[in-house]
DNA sequence: TCTGGGGTCCTTAGCCCT
DNA sequence: TCTGAGGGCTAAGGACCC
Protein backbone atom coordinates (compact mmCIF):
# COMPACT_ATOMS: atom_id res chain seq x y z
CA UNK A 1 0.00 0.00 0.00
CA UNK A 2 2.01 2.85 -1.63
CA UNK A 3 0.61 6.28 -0.57
CA UNK A 4 0.22 8.52 -3.68
CA UNK A 5 2.13 11.36 -3.20
CA UNK A 6 -0.55 14.30 -2.68
CA UNK A 7 0.91 15.54 0.42
CA UNK A 8 2.23 18.91 -0.03
CA UNK A 9 5.06 20.97 2.22
CA UNK A 10 5.33 25.10 1.03
CA UNK A 11 8.21 26.53 2.41
CA UNK A 12 8.49 29.84 1.30
CA UNK A 13 11.86 30.90 0.43
CA UNK A 14 13.80 33.47 3.08
CA UNK A 15 10.38 34.43 4.05
CA UNK A 16 10.80 37.60 6.25
CA UNK A 17 13.81 38.91 4.46
CA UNK A 18 12.20 38.21 1.15
CA UNK A 19 9.12 40.31 2.08
CA UNK A 20 11.39 43.39 3.02
CA UNK A 21 12.96 42.96 -0.14
CA UNK A 22 9.84 42.86 -2.05
CA UNK A 23 8.81 46.47 0.15
CA UNK A 24 12.04 47.97 0.23
CA UNK A 25 12.74 48.59 -3.57
CA UNK A 26 16.60 49.50 -3.04
CA UNK A 27 17.00 45.81 -0.73
CA UNK A 28 16.30 43.72 -4.34
CA UNK A 29 19.67 41.73 -4.83
CA UNK A 30 21.34 43.01 -1.13
CA UNK A 31 22.08 41.19 1.54
CA UNK A 32 19.58 41.72 3.99
CA UNK A 33 19.22 40.61 7.60
CA UNK A 34 16.25 40.50 10.02
CA UNK A 35 16.41 39.74 13.67
CA UNK A 36 17.25 41.07 16.96
CA UNK A 37 19.44 44.15 16.33
CA UNK A 38 20.43 44.80 20.04
CA UNK A 39 23.58 43.80 21.90
CA UNK A 40 22.09 40.11 22.02
CA UNK A 41 20.07 39.88 19.05
CA UNK A 42 19.95 36.98 16.81
CA UNK A 43 19.26 36.89 12.97
CA UNK A 44 15.71 35.15 12.15
CA UNK A 45 16.25 35.48 8.34
CA UNK A 46 18.86 36.28 5.63
CA UNK A 47 18.29 36.97 2.35
CA UNK A 48 20.00 34.26 -0.17
CA UNK A 49 22.47 37.43 -0.67
CA UNK A 50 23.23 37.58 3.03
CA UNK A 51 24.01 33.64 3.33
CA UNK A 52 26.91 33.84 1.19
CA UNK A 53 28.74 35.46 3.36
CA UNK A 54 28.04 32.87 5.74
CA UNK A 55 25.22 34.60 7.81
CA UNK A 56 22.47 32.35 8.65
CA UNK A 57 19.28 32.03 11.19
CA UNK A 58 20.05 31.43 14.84
CA UNK A 59 23.26 33.42 14.78
CA UNK A 60 24.33 36.34 17.24
CA UNK A 61 23.22 39.78 15.15
CA UNK A 62 26.85 40.70 16.22
CA UNK A 63 28.80 38.10 14.24
CA UNK A 64 26.89 38.50 11.52
CA UNK A 65 27.35 42.24 11.46
CA UNK A 66 31.11 40.57 11.13
CA UNK A 67 30.61 38.85 8.13
CA UNK A 68 28.46 41.01 6.53
CA UNK A 69 29.72 44.72 7.57
CA UNK A 70 27.76 46.10 4.73
CA UNK A 71 23.91 44.50 4.71
CA UNK A 72 20.98 46.22 5.65
CA UNK A 73 20.33 44.65 9.40
CA UNK A 74 16.84 45.06 10.02
CA UNK A 75 14.22 44.88 12.82
CA UNK A 76 11.03 42.18 11.75
CA UNK A 77 8.00 43.55 11.70
CA UNK A 78 5.28 41.29 12.11
CA UNK A 79 2.38 42.26 11.15
CA UNK A 80 3.08 42.72 7.29
CA UNK A 81 4.78 38.99 7.57
CA UNK A 82 1.10 38.14 8.96
CA UNK A 83 -0.48 39.52 5.96
CA UNK A 84 1.52 38.32 3.22
CA UNK A 85 1.13 35.07 4.59
CA UNK A 86 -2.72 34.91 5.50
CA UNK A 87 -2.75 35.83 1.91
CA UNK A 88 -0.62 32.69 1.36
CA UNK A 89 -2.13 30.44 3.21
CA UNK A 90 -5.91 31.54 1.62
CA UNK A 91 -4.86 30.16 -1.38
CA UNK A 92 -3.57 26.89 0.35
CA UNK A 93 -7.16 26.08 1.62
CA UNK A 94 -8.42 26.78 -2.28
CA UNK A 95 -7.01 23.65 -2.54
CA UNK A 96 -8.14 21.63 0.44
CA UNK A 97 -9.89 21.89 3.41
CA UNK A 98 -7.27 20.00 5.37
CA UNK A 99 -4.46 22.68 5.18
CA UNK A 100 -2.05 22.53 8.83
CA UNK A 101 0.08 25.69 9.20
CA UNK A 102 3.13 25.18 10.77
CA UNK A 103 4.57 28.84 10.88
CA UNK A 104 3.95 32.03 8.93
CA UNK A 105 5.93 30.57 6.35
CA UNK A 106 5.25 26.94 5.81
CA UNK A 107 2.32 24.44 5.95
CA UNK A 108 1.21 20.98 4.93
CA UNK A 109 -1.65 20.33 2.53
CA UNK A 110 -3.89 17.07 1.63
CA UNK A 111 -4.23 17.87 -1.73
CA UNK A 112 -6.20 14.28 -2.35
CA UNK A 113 -8.32 15.70 0.40
CA UNK A 114 -9.22 18.49 -1.19
CA UNK A 115 -9.62 16.57 -4.37
CA UNK A 116 -7.56 18.24 -6.69
CA UNK A 117 -4.55 15.45 -6.96
CA UNK A 118 -4.90 11.92 -6.34
CA UNK A 119 -1.29 10.82 -8.75
CA UNK A 120 2.06 12.06 -9.52
CA UNK A 121 1.06 13.88 -12.07
CA UNK A 122 -1.33 15.62 -10.81
CA UNK A 123 0.10 16.33 -8.07
CA UNK A 124 3.05 18.29 -9.54
CA UNK A 125 0.78 20.23 -11.86
CA UNK A 126 -0.97 21.64 -8.72
CA UNK A 127 2.49 22.25 -6.93
CA UNK A 128 3.69 24.01 -10.31
CA UNK A 129 0.09 26.14 -10.30
CA UNK A 130 0.71 26.80 -6.87
CA UNK A 131 4.18 28.24 -7.21
CA UNK A 132 2.99 30.65 -9.99
CA UNK A 133 0.18 31.82 -8.17
CA UNK A 134 1.68 32.53 -5.24
CA UNK A 135 4.50 34.69 -7.00
CA UNK A 136 1.83 36.41 -8.89
CA UNK A 137 0.06 37.62 -6.12
CA UNK A 138 3.29 38.31 -3.47
CA UNK A 139 6.08 38.55 -6.02
CA UNK A 140 7.35 36.23 -3.45
CA UNK A 141 8.35 32.77 -4.07
CA UNK A 142 8.08 29.29 -2.45
CA UNK A 143 9.85 25.86 -2.41
CA UNK A 144 7.36 23.26 -2.75
CA UNK A 145 7.86 19.60 -1.55
CA UNK A 146 5.21 16.53 -2.80
CA UNK A 147 5.21 12.97 -0.96
CA UNK A 148 2.81 10.53 0.02
CA UNK A 149 3.75 11.73 3.68
CA UNK A 150 4.38 14.73 6.06
CA UNK A 151 7.98 13.75 6.72
CA UNK A 152 8.67 13.05 2.95
CA UNK A 153 7.07 16.69 1.36
CA UNK A 154 8.83 18.29 4.10
CA UNK A 155 12.15 16.62 2.70
CA UNK A 156 11.36 17.50 -0.58
CA UNK A 157 10.95 20.77 -0.36
CA UNK A 158 14.10 21.31 1.66
CA UNK A 159 15.81 19.49 -1.44
CA UNK A 160 13.92 21.95 -3.86
CA UNK A 161 14.90 25.34 -2.41
CA UNK A 162 15.08 27.82 -3.49
CA UNK A 163 12.38 28.53 -5.47
CA UNK A 164 11.83 24.80 -7.10
CA UNK A 165 9.87 21.77 -6.62
CA UNK A 166 10.58 18.28 -5.66
CA UNK A 167 8.58 15.01 -5.92
CA UNK A 168 9.71 12.04 -4.15
CA UNK A 169 7.87 9.13 -6.05
CA UNK A 170 6.77 5.77 -4.30
CA UNK A 171 8.94 3.36 -3.60
CA UNK A 172 11.71 5.41 -3.92
CA UNK A 173 12.09 6.86 0.07
CA UNK A 174 14.62 4.57 1.18
CA UNK A 175 16.84 4.84 -1.79
CA UNK A 176 16.79 9.00 -1.44
CA UNK A 177 16.89 8.95 2.16
CA UNK A 178 20.11 6.71 2.87
CA UNK A 179 22.46 8.78 1.83
CA UNK A 180 21.64 11.58 3.55
CA UNK A 181 22.28 13.21 6.98
CA UNK A 182 20.25 12.26 10.21
CA UNK A 183 19.68 15.90 11.21
CA UNK A 184 17.63 15.81 7.76
CA UNK A 185 14.76 13.96 9.76
CA UNK A 186 12.62 16.15 12.13
CA UNK A 187 13.39 15.36 15.88
CA UNK A 188 17.02 15.32 15.31
CA UNK A 189 18.91 18.63 16.47
CA UNK A 190 22.41 19.73 17.69
CA UNK A 191 22.09 16.98 20.47
CA UNK A 192 20.70 14.19 19.25
CA UNK A 193 22.95 14.30 16.17
CA UNK A 194 25.86 14.55 18.59
CA UNK A 195 24.77 11.71 20.07
CA UNK A 196 24.53 9.70 17.09
CA UNK A 197 27.83 10.75 15.88
CA UNK A 198 29.78 9.29 18.46
CA UNK A 199 28.44 5.81 17.87
CA UNK A 200 29.04 6.20 14.15
CA UNK A 201 26.15 6.88 12.62
CA UNK A 202 25.86 9.97 10.61
CA UNK A 203 23.21 9.12 7.73
CA UNK A 204 19.98 7.48 7.11
CA UNK A 205 21.18 4.55 6.19
CA UNK A 206 23.23 4.26 9.50
CA UNK A 207 20.08 4.72 11.20
CA UNK A 208 18.35 1.80 9.27
CA UNK A 209 20.93 -0.24 10.22
CA UNK A 210 21.67 0.29 14.06
CA UNK A 211 18.36 -1.22 13.97
CA UNK A 212 14.98 -0.22 16.35
CA UNK A 213 16.39 -1.71 19.79
CA UNK A 214 19.66 -0.10 19.37
CA UNK A 215 18.44 3.68 19.13
CA UNK A 216 15.55 2.92 21.32
CA UNK A 217 18.39 1.99 23.52
CA UNK A 218 20.38 5.04 23.29
CA UNK A 219 17.50 7.61 22.58
CA UNK A 220 14.65 5.99 24.83
CA UNK A 221 11.39 4.98 23.73
CA UNK A 222 9.33 7.12 21.79
CA UNK A 223 12.12 9.16 19.93
CA UNK A 224 13.93 6.09 19.66
CA UNK A 225 11.27 3.94 17.86
CA UNK A 226 9.73 7.23 15.82
CA UNK A 227 13.33 7.75 14.36
CA UNK A 228 13.65 4.34 13.04
CA UNK A 229 10.52 4.98 11.61
CA UNK A 230 11.18 7.90 9.56
CA UNK A 231 14.43 6.54 8.74
CA UNK A 232 12.87 3.74 6.82
CA UNK A 233 10.42 6.55 5.56
CA UNK A 234 7.19 5.45 7.54
CA UNK A 235 5.26 8.56 8.77
CA UNK A 236 1.37 7.91 8.74
CA UNK A 237 0.45 11.80 10.83
CA UNK A 238 -2.42 13.49 9.09
CA UNK A 239 -2.68 16.86 8.29
CA UNK A 240 -4.81 18.13 11.37
CA UNK A 241 -6.23 21.50 9.78
CA UNK A 242 -7.26 23.13 13.39
CA UNK A 243 -4.79 22.75 16.49
CA UNK A 244 -5.32 23.69 19.93
CA UNK A 245 -2.54 25.94 21.86
CA UNK A 246 -1.48 24.01 24.94
CA UNK A 247 0.61 27.31 26.70
CA UNK A 248 0.55 31.26 26.57
CA UNK A 249 4.37 33.01 27.17
CA UNK A 250 6.28 35.92 26.97
CA UNK A 251 9.80 36.43 27.96
CA UNK A 252 12.32 38.71 27.68
CA UNK A 253 16.66 38.87 26.95
CA UNK A 254 17.80 42.13 28.59
CA UNK A 255 20.22 44.02 26.52
CA UNK A 256 22.29 43.95 30.29
CA UNK A 257 22.29 41.31 32.83
CA UNK A 258 19.76 42.69 35.59
CA UNK A 259 21.50 42.66 39.10
CA UNK A 260 18.80 44.29 41.19
CA UNK A 261 16.10 42.38 42.82
CA UNK A 262 13.44 45.16 43.05
CA UNK A 263 13.72 45.68 38.90
CA UNK A 264 13.74 42.16 38.83
CA UNK A 265 10.40 41.24 40.46
CA UNK A 266 8.94 44.98 38.14
CA UNK A 267 9.67 43.27 35.18
CA UNK A 268 7.92 39.64 36.50
CA UNK A 269 5.23 41.60 36.79
CA UNK A 270 5.36 43.20 34.11
CA UNK A 271 5.67 40.04 32.40
CA UNK A 272 3.05 38.15 34.00
CA UNK A 273 0.53 41.49 32.76
CA UNK A 274 1.46 40.87 28.68
CA UNK A 275 0.95 37.63 29.31
CA UNK A 276 -2.38 37.90 30.27
CA UNK A 277 -3.15 39.95 27.59
CA UNK A 278 -2.06 37.51 25.51
CA UNK A 279 -4.03 34.78 27.18
CA UNK A 280 -7.16 36.80 27.61
CA UNK A 281 -6.96 37.66 23.84
CA UNK A 282 -6.46 33.99 22.77
CA UNK A 283 -9.83 33.17 24.36
CA UNK A 284 -8.31 31.15 27.20
CA UNK A 285 -7.45 30.66 31.02
CA UNK A 286 -4.81 28.69 32.14
CA UNK A 287 -3.90 26.60 35.18
CA UNK A 288 0.08 26.43 35.76
CA UNK A 289 1.79 29.22 35.68
CA UNK A 290 5.53 29.33 34.80
CA UNK A 291 8.27 31.02 36.10
CA UNK A 292 11.55 31.04 33.34
CA UNK A 293 14.63 32.61 34.63
CA UNK A 294 17.95 32.37 32.23
CA UNK A 295 21.24 33.29 34.77
CA UNK A 296 24.21 35.08 33.61
CA UNK A 297 25.65 32.23 32.65
CA UNK A 298 23.00 31.15 30.13
CA UNK A 299 21.90 27.94 32.56
CA UNK A 300 17.95 28.02 32.64
CA UNK A 301 15.24 27.24 35.10
CA UNK A 302 11.91 27.23 35.44
CA UNK A 303 9.44 27.29 38.45
CA UNK A 304 6.00 26.35 38.08
CA UNK A 305 3.02 26.18 40.14
CA UNK A 306 -0.65 24.33 39.37
CA UNK A 307 -3.42 26.79 40.74
CA UNK A 308 -7.04 24.91 41.88
CA UNK A 309 -8.63 26.14 38.87
CA UNK A 310 -7.74 28.01 35.69
CA UNK A 311 -7.51 31.64 35.32
CA UNK A 312 -7.08 34.27 33.64
CA UNK A 313 -6.92 37.59 36.35
CA UNK A 314 -4.02 39.29 35.81
CA UNK A 315 -3.54 39.85 39.74
CA UNK A 316 -3.40 35.96 40.47
CA UNK A 317 -1.04 35.51 37.66
CA UNK A 318 1.32 38.38 38.96
CA UNK A 319 1.44 36.60 42.55
CA UNK A 320 2.06 32.93 41.65
CA UNK A 321 4.63 34.91 39.67
CA UNK A 322 6.03 36.82 42.20
CA UNK A 323 5.58 33.57 44.74
CA UNK A 324 7.85 31.55 42.00
CA UNK A 325 10.71 34.32 42.22
CA UNK A 326 11.18 34.34 45.63
CA UNK A 327 12.56 30.74 45.28
CA UNK A 328 15.04 31.47 43.00
CA UNK A 329 18.12 32.57 43.48
CA UNK A 330 18.98 35.81 40.99
CA UNK A 331 22.87 36.57 43.01
CA UNK A 332 25.08 36.94 39.54
CA UNK A 333 22.83 38.30 37.61
CA UNK A 334 19.93 37.74 35.26
CA UNK A 335 19.36 37.63 31.42
CA UNK A 336 15.68 36.62 30.81
CA UNK A 337 12.81 36.34 32.65
CA UNK A 338 9.72 34.96 31.39
CA UNK A 339 6.29 34.09 32.98
CA UNK A 340 3.59 31.29 30.84
CA UNK A 341 0.66 29.81 32.08
CA UNK A 342 -0.19 25.83 31.15
CA UNK A 343 -2.87 23.37 30.98
CA UNK A 344 -5.00 26.05 28.79
CA UNK A 345 -9.12 25.78 29.34
CA UNK A 346 -11.32 27.43 26.97
CA UNK A 347 -12.42 30.53 28.46
CA UNK A 348 -16.03 31.65 27.18
CA UNK A 349 -17.59 35.37 28.31
CA UNK A 350 -20.19 33.34 30.50
CA UNK A 351 -17.46 32.12 32.50
CA UNK A 352 -15.98 35.54 32.89
CA UNK A 353 -19.09 36.90 34.19
CA UNK A 354 -19.93 34.19 36.71
CA UNK A 355 -16.28 35.04 38.14
CA UNK A 356 -16.46 38.19 38.28
CA UNK A 357 -20.20 37.59 39.90
CA UNK A 358 -18.20 35.33 42.25
CA UNK A 359 -15.52 37.73 43.52
CA UNK A 360 -17.94 40.45 45.05
CA UNK A 361 -20.50 43.55 43.58
CA UNK A 362 -17.46 45.60 42.55
CA UNK A 363 -15.58 42.91 41.05
CA UNK A 364 -15.77 43.79 37.32
CA UNK A 365 -14.74 47.50 37.31
CA UNK A 366 -12.09 46.26 39.76
CA UNK A 367 -11.24 43.43 37.03
CA UNK A 368 -11.03 45.51 34.30
CA UNK A 369 -9.09 48.19 36.20
CA UNK A 370 -6.23 45.23 36.37
CA UNK A 371 -6.77 44.21 33.30
CA UNK A 372 -3.77 44.88 30.54
CA UNK A 373 -3.08 48.01 29.82
CA UNK A 374 -4.31 49.45 33.19
CA UNK A 375 -0.90 48.61 35.23
CA UNK A 376 2.58 49.16 34.86
CA UNK A 377 2.96 47.52 31.91
CA UNK A 378 3.88 50.45 29.07
CA UNK A 379 3.93 47.54 26.34
CA UNK A 380 0.98 47.63 24.77
CA UNK A 381 -1.49 50.36 22.66
CA UNK A 382 -0.56 51.96 19.24
CA UNK A 383 3.13 51.64 19.47
CA UNK A 384 2.96 48.41 19.90
CA UNK A 385 4.81 47.04 16.41
CA UNK A 386 7.54 46.71 19.25
CA UNK A 387 7.31 43.22 20.15
CA UNK A 388 10.74 43.02 20.86
CA UNK A 389 11.11 43.65 24.15
CA UNK A 390 14.37 44.44 25.74
CA UNK A 391 16.63 43.30 23.49
CA UNK A 392 16.33 44.07 19.99
CA UNK A 393 14.51 47.68 20.87
CA UNK A 394 17.67 49.48 20.35
CA UNK A 395 18.78 50.82 16.69
CA UNK A 396 22.10 51.08 16.24
CA UNK A 397 25.14 49.65 17.84
CA UNK A 398 26.25 53.16 19.35
CA UNK A 399 24.04 54.60 22.11
CA UNK A 400 25.08 57.54 21.18
CA UNK A 401 21.53 58.61 19.97
CA UNK A 402 21.01 60.44 23.02
CA UNK A 403 20.04 57.07 25.23
CA UNK A 404 21.54 58.24 28.06
CA UNK A 405 18.52 60.35 28.89
CA UNK A 406 16.14 57.18 28.27
CA UNK A 407 15.52 55.55 31.61
CA UNK A 408 16.80 52.13 32.21
CA UNK A 409 13.39 50.92 33.54
CA UNK A 410 10.52 51.02 31.34
CA UNK A 411 8.77 52.39 34.56
CA UNK A 412 8.74 51.07 38.06
CA UNK A 413 5.38 49.39 38.58
CA UNK A 414 3.10 51.72 40.96
CA UNK A 415 4.71 54.96 38.96
CA UNK A 416 0.85 56.10 37.44
CA UNK A 417 0.88 56.33 33.89
CA UNK A 418 0.31 59.68 31.41
CA UNK A 419 3.19 61.80 32.42
CA UNK A 420 3.08 64.76 30.33
CA UNK A 421 6.86 64.57 29.09
CA UNK A 422 7.34 62.32 25.85
CA UNK A 423 10.61 60.01 25.81
CA UNK A 424 12.88 60.34 23.32
CA UNK A 425 11.53 58.38 20.14
CA UNK A 426 13.54 55.74 19.08
CA UNK A 427 13.67 54.71 15.49
CA UNK A 428 15.09 51.09 15.21
CA UNK A 429 16.24 49.99 11.20
CA UNK A 430 13.70 48.84 9.30
CA UNK A 431 10.43 50.47 10.98
CA UNK A 432 7.75 52.52 8.75
CA UNK A 433 7.95 56.31 9.20
CA UNK A 434 5.77 58.76 7.16
CA UNK A 435 6.81 62.63 6.00
CA UNK A 436 5.02 65.25 5.49
CA UNK A 437 6.40 66.23 2.93
CA UNK A 438 8.32 63.24 1.41
CA UNK A 439 5.45 60.86 1.94
CA UNK A 440 5.84 57.06 3.67
CA UNK A 441 9.27 55.10 4.08
CA UNK A 442 11.33 53.72 6.09
CA UNK A 443 14.13 54.45 8.63
CA UNK A 444 17.78 52.94 7.20
CA UNK A 445 19.50 54.07 10.74
CA UNK A 446 20.04 55.92 13.42
CA UNK A 447 22.74 57.62 15.74
CA UNK A 448 24.10 60.92 16.97
CA UNK A 449 20.34 62.92 16.94
CA UNK A 450 20.13 62.05 13.56
CA UNK A 451 17.80 59.56 11.43
CA UNK A 452 17.76 58.63 8.05
CA UNK A 453 15.36 57.54 6.18
CA UNK A 454 14.63 56.20 2.58
CA UNK A 455 11.75 56.89 0.55
CA UNK A 456 10.18 54.30 -1.23
CA UNK A 457 7.31 51.74 -1.20
CA UNK A 458 6.31 48.69 -3.16
CA UNK A 459 6.17 48.80 -6.64
CA UNK A 460 8.18 52.07 -6.44
CA UNK A 461 11.60 52.46 -8.16
CA UNK A 462 14.35 52.82 -5.40
CA UNK A 463 14.07 55.70 -3.67
CA UNK A 464 16.06 58.47 -2.07
CA UNK A 465 17.53 59.21 1.08
CA UNK A 466 17.04 62.34 3.56
CA UNK A 467 18.84 62.55 6.88
CA UNK A 468 16.47 64.47 9.53
CA UNK A 469 16.84 64.93 13.55
CA UNK A 470 14.91 62.64 15.73
CA UNK A 471 12.43 64.78 17.16
CA UNK A 472 11.83 66.37 13.94
CA UNK A 473 7.91 67.04 14.20
CA UNK A 474 7.01 66.47 10.22
CA UNK A 475 8.33 63.29 11.00
CA UNK A 476 5.81 59.82 12.37
CA UNK A 477 6.16 56.29 12.46
CA UNK A 478 3.45 54.59 10.70
CA UNK A 479 2.14 51.33 9.67
CA UNK A 480 3.37 49.27 6.81
CA UNK A 481 2.22 49.46 3.24
CA UNK A 482 0.96 46.41 1.76
CA UNK A 483 2.64 44.09 -0.42
CA UNK A 484 -0.01 43.22 -2.67
CA UNK A 485 -2.95 44.92 -3.78
CA UNK A 486 -3.36 48.78 -4.02
CA UNK A 487 -1.54 50.93 -1.70
CA UNK A 488 -4.10 53.79 -1.16
CA UNK A 489 -1.29 55.84 0.16
C1' DT B 1 31.93 36.31 20.35
C1' DC B 2 28.22 34.47 21.77
C1' DT B 3 23.70 32.31 22.02
C1' DG B 4 15.80 35.57 20.59
C1' DG B 5 10.99 34.36 21.21
C1' DG B 6 7.14 31.32 21.21
C1' DG B 7 5.90 27.08 21.14
C1' DT B 8 5.63 21.36 21.47
C1' DC B 9 6.86 16.94 23.17
C1' DC B 10 9.44 13.66 26.01
C1' DT B 11 11.81 11.95 30.19
C1' DT B 12 12.65 11.55 34.93
C1' DA B 13 11.51 11.82 39.63
C1' DG B 14 8.67 12.36 43.67
C1' DC B 15 4.31 11.91 45.82
C1' DC B 16 -0.17 10.01 46.66
C1' DC B 17 -3.46 6.52 46.19
C1' DT B 18 -5.24 1.90 45.34
C1' DT C 1 0.57 -3.70 59.32
C1' DC C 2 4.13 -3.93 55.88
C1' DT C 3 5.63 -4.11 51.08
C1' DG C 4 5.56 -3.68 46.19
C1' DA C 5 3.47 -2.57 41.69
C1' DG C 6 1.33 0.60 38.96
C1' DG C 7 -1.35 4.73 37.63
C1' DG C 8 -2.21 9.68 37.84
C1' DC C 9 -0.57 14.11 38.83
C1' DT C 10 2.91 17.64 39.44
C1' DA C 11 7.40 19.64 38.81
C1' DA C 12 11.68 20.34 36.41
C1' DG C 13 14.66 19.98 32.67
C1' DG C 14 16.07 19.07 27.97
C1' DA C 15 15.68 18.77 22.99
C1' DC C 16 13.71 20.41 19.07
C1' DC C 17 11.11 23.34 15.69
C1' DC C 18 10.43 27.77 12.99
Amino acid sequence: MRAAPTILHLDMDAFYASVEQASKPSLRGKAVIVGGLGPRGVVATASYEARRFGVHSAMPTAQARRLCPNGAYLIPRFTLYRQVSDVVMAMLRELSPLVEPLSLDEAFVDLEAGGVAFDSDSARATGERLRADIRAATGLSGSVGLAGSKMLAKVASEEAKPAGLLLIEPGTERELLAPMSVRTLPGVGPATGEHLRRAGITTVGELVEAGEDELVRMLGRAHGAGLYRMALGLDDRAVVAERDAKSVSVEDTFDVDLHDRVRIRGEVQRLADRCVTRLRGSGHSGRTIVLKVRRYDFSTLTRSETLRGPTDDPAVVREAAARLLEAVDTTGGVRLLGVGVTGLADYTQEDLFAQSLAAGPEAPDAADAADGTGGAGGTGGAGGADSTGAAAGRAGPEAADGAAGAPEAPEPPGVPQGAPEPPERRWAAGSDVRHVLYGPGWVQGSGVGRVTVRFEQPGSEPGRVRTFRVDDPELEPSDPLPLVGDPTG
